[in-house]
DNA sequence: TTTCATTATGTTATACTATAACAAATAAAA
DNA sequence: TTTTATTTGTTATAGTATAACATAATGAAA
């Protein structure tokens, strides 16, 4: 079970676990920062999005590819019940091969829409999609949960680099695996 | 050209770049560790890790396969020029494979003397391997120049997880790429 | 609208990273 | 020595990601 109070301390949020409503909100969100950076919300690039928001747990580029398939299949198979419908749709690859997933997913990236997991390969929702800012990521073991930290200590990591030791931060991994709150009780701590 | 002054803040060191004296004191070093700790320093693991410490750049898995089957056409090539040699000495195999060199690694990660830098999917050696420290990496992504850094903000990330969070880390990813203090001249800022 | 250029997606093939499962060899303990 | 445990070899395969080129869809210019 996991608390209420787990978001009580300065930028720490749970990532997954979205409401039907915050899913909806997060989509169109995501559809109007797209229009007002000039780039295409592409239906492709929209599902995948959403299947991201939707999952429960941090999800790799071949179960979105997984997922896909499955939703294309069920999608031409709502067309044959109809007894006169027609049957010149959509018809929509039955195939659907790594690289539509994973170009879809550097978009999402590019657009801050989602984050990547590099120390599980896989993929999140940002919490903050507007905001390019530093993450830590909390990762339990035990119950896949995911908590996105922008908090102090994070942001202090990049300017001890910058200021101290003269680096010039582009691109940043801060993931802790462990347990989370909840699940630490069980384990060892 | 690297600085002589990089190591000048806390706790911060450049992994590789070592001297033969360096690599040939950092063997006996893990010979004797490896020794007090019952476990077994073998020629397959010490070879690995000498590979690494050589190494003046992270280097992947597959990279210290193509360096062993080298290492050991050489060796058997060295028993040919003998014109009386005996050729019934240690015939290695030819061909070293994935887990040959994983399994190498994964001892030489339990036992605290390479990293794993999870980003860029090679191995680096560690500055202090008795310690069981939380490092942060900086990766230059221009000269590959990797620096470790045990700080206090990388500790305090640490007991924030903990203290604010009752997040229980077991194991940490924090790596920051971009561009190191003598490449950064040259990039934008 | 038609043409053109751009962007996005489909498609095929393959590269790269890592592990499972079992066999053989080696070293340590009984 | 015999047994046991550990290490290494071997084969096969799982899992992750990208290159290269073809086709389709979109948006802008003529």
């Amino acid at each position: 079970m996991r608390s209420m109070d787990s978001n009580n301390c300065h930028h720490v949020h749970d990532v997954q676990q979205l409401t039907m409503d915050e899913v909806a909100k997060r989509l169109l969100a995501a559809q109007q920062q797209c229009s007002s950076h000039g780039v295409r919300f592409t239906p492709l690039r929209q599902q995948i999005y959403e299947l991201i928001l939707q999952a429960d747990q941090p999800i790799g580029a071949y179960d979105l590819i997984t997922q896909l398939q499955q939703m294309r299949l069920a999608e031409s198979d709502e067309s044959l019940p109809d007894k006169e419908g027609d049957h010149s749709k959509s018809s929509l690859p039955k195939n659907v091969a790594p690289p539509t997933v994973y170009r879809s997913l550097e978009f999402l990236l590019k657009e801050n829409l989602i984050h990547q997991l590099t120390s599980m390969n896989a993929y999140v929702p940002c919490c903050h999609p507007r905001a390019d800012h530093t993450a830590a990521f909390l990762i339990c073991e035990r119950c896949q949960r995911v908590q996105e930290c922008s908090s102090i200590p994070v942001q202090e990591i990049m300017t001890f680099a910058k200021k101290d030791v003269g680096f010039c931060v582009t691109r940043s991994v801060i993931e802790l695996s462990g347990y989370c709150r909840d699940c630490a009780i069980d384990a060892p701590s």
